[in-house]
DNA sequence: TTAATACGCAACTAATTGGTTGCTAAATTA
DNA sequence: TAATTTAGCAACCAATTAGTTGCGTATTAA
């Protein structure tokens, strides 16, 4: 099995993936698996695996209603790929606004 | 072909790739595709695949010298991973997450 | 009670990925 | 000049991925 922030990487770094996981924030509303199968052009099986990787991911928790199962977002994995990447950002070349906010990080 | 953020994405998704960007990085210095492979278990062509990667990505840019090709790390990509996450920073919300961080180390 | 809906599961496919070995060519060193 | 080092290329392989179709089952609506 692979480590978490992997998980959360690989998740996301698929385009479709990005996709439902920005539906499914912009919506505001848990969305069942019909529901974001109609904003696509693949089948509801081809959303179920991608969702089953969002989930394992964390990025989506599942809330079964009935014979529905919707789809609850959860951005807050993302927090870990933000950690990872503010190392790199020291090596950013950029302009003096962007070293500002660098610098208003490390001290606060 | 993909779009360029995607290419980054999935660049750094493999932790094999994140571990030679690091090394990289932390070189601050250019490095020939030997130097990468001595501090890794994978042969020299796995490397070279993974760099081929990277470089497509705009992570690194290559030099060659003689026989030797030297790996120049480039880190500005992220940024674009920088902004496609800040759209999902407004979502993040604390007290979920050290409740996360609790049950973690309840259920390690 | 029957029909329709929402969904999971399994099997299958084609393409991609991460890795290997074997070979060749160019540049450097002895 | 001969041996060594650095590296690309091609072929191959196993595992994974992104997607499909077909079918069965539970839940809801008519």
């Amino acid at each position: 099995m692979q480590d978490k922030i992997t998980q959360v990487f690989k998740a996301i770094a698929d385009p479709t993936r990005r996709d439902i996981f920005h539906a499914l924030v912009i919506a505001s509303a848990a969305l069942s698996i019909s529901q974001i199968s109609n904003q696509f052009d693949i089948t509801r099986q081809g959303i179920t695996k991608h969702i089953k990787t969002l989930e394992e991911a964390g990025l989506v928790h599942i809330e079964s209603k009935g014979r529905e199962r919707f789809c609850n977002v959860n951005t807050n994995p993302l927090k870990e790929l933000n950690k990872w990447l503010k190392f790199y950002e020291q090596f950013w070349d950029d302009s003096l606004e962007d070293l500002g906010n660098y610098l208003d990080t490390k001290n606060p």
